[in-house]
DNA sequence: AGCCATCTGTGGTACGTACCACTGGCGGTA
DNA sequence: TACCGCCAGTGGTACGTACCACAGATGGCT
């Protein structure tokens, strides 16, 4: 469970955050030391992650504080499943296309193989509460993954190459642009020709830093938003 | 300078990393700790910051390894002057309109502020290389900032803050959407009628967690893009 | 040959100590 | 009263030590 001692920390001082106004002062980092019987830098790196996710500041030769509650948790690889979950929506998805081919430069460079590969590409429409919120592209290497399952397609595909492969993406990479979607987009999402609609072009990295996938994703405008915190 | 040990470290190890092949193997910690004269636990800790940046990747009882390069740095926290320069673009701005008003309640709430706190309201044309590229609406206190020289506005506002204030923006949330430009948008911007922009909605804050600044930036779909990365 | 216990070396966690940079208040001085 | 220097206390950096969990190699056993 909470097997360290640091993140056992962590939530003590988080739950005792929570009932703590801005600005109020915590104990000092030689108090919560000899209070939890732990070292001092043991203590010091429970805080360090208060910190990142903005709970707290510290300020040197005055002590360490509650930060402001608008300063909200640092965004996280979230799934598209995961992500509309959270917001209360009911995910699913409807394959539109999963075939095979084979790997022009373009994609044999964003997925790290080489040309010639043979890649799947699955198209499906993501849907929330089954209204179109997003249509997705995704290209993998057919090699690594040769067994892709159709049943698992209209659920979570990084879930499932989860529990399939134990394939775990740790990293992603993300470009946003605004787009005016076409005729066939606009009737696939439900919108009018030329609506504006975010493109997300992401790439998903393994613990090894191999590529898993590389997908695009064309996101209602008016449905969806990206939210993120960037720091330092 | 570099006045901390770990710092140092970790620009040296930088430096033969880049010049390293992807899935070499570093020394290890404790050869690294002898060889430069520092503690393990000062290794560590440049090791961990090469590790945020995704330059290695370390693995239990084996080693750490120089990671694949086409992992990229993570997003920082970039003003739009600095990040078009680093996109190899002249920045400037081109002011519209500089007012005073009271607060309503969605401005108050967003700045953290009163209703019916005097704001500045700020709306200029962001230019790379003189082409129009964001148009962008910035709304501070007034009362924190009360002498807003109108020759910093043609700069980059956060830069001027900074020298002239001394505020350090070390937070920012974002919430990205794709919109439809309207008609005097597109005449700014210099794109037709309803083509599809990026709509970025910021607060700024300090660090002691304040609200700087609320500002709305909207950028043409078809010169601008968003990049990020996310981890864990 | 094949298997399994053992050992070695790795990164990960945790400890206690020491010193530094900085803040804020205390008390003395002008 | 106003100012200034001192000082205790804070968070920040750095050190050395100890132990743990894990992977991979070694070597003896069946």
């Amino acid at each position: 469970m909470d097997s360290y001692k640091h993140e056992a920390l962590r939530r003590r001082l988080q739950a005792d955050i929570s009932r703590m106004r801005p600005d109020e002062a915590l104990p000092t980092e030689r108090q919560l030391a000899q209070r939890y019987d732990v070292s001092r830098a043991t203590a010091r790196r429970a805080l360090q992650a208060l910190r990142e996710d903005g709970l707290i500041r510290s300020v040197r030769g005055v002590g360490t504080f509650v930060a402001h509650p608008r300063i909200t948790k640092t965004s996280a690889l979230t799934s598209f499943s995961e992500d509309l979950r959270t917001r209360g929506y009911r995910p699913s998805a409807e394959l539109l296309a999963a075939e095979r081919l084979e790997a022009d430069l373009h994609h044999a460079t964003a997925l790290g193989v080489d040309p010639g590969t043979t890649l799947h590409r699955i198209e499906r429409l993501r849907l929330g509460d089954d209204f179109p919120i997003c249509l997705e592209t995704v290209f993998l290497s057919a090699e690594r993954f040769p067994d892709l399952d159709e049943s698992l397609l209209t659920g979570s595909l990084s879930e499932a190459l989860q529990t399939t492969h134990g394939v775990r993406v740790v990293r992603a990479t993300q470009q946003i642009r605004a787009v005016n979607v076409t005729g066939r987009q606009a009737g696939l999402l439900g919108v009018k020709e030329a609506s504006a609609a975010l493109l997300v072009r992401r790439t998903a990295f393994d613990d090894t830093g191999h590529v898993v996938e590389y997908g695009e994703s064309l996101c209602r405008g008016d449905l969806y938003e990206f939210s993120l915190v960037v720091t330092k």
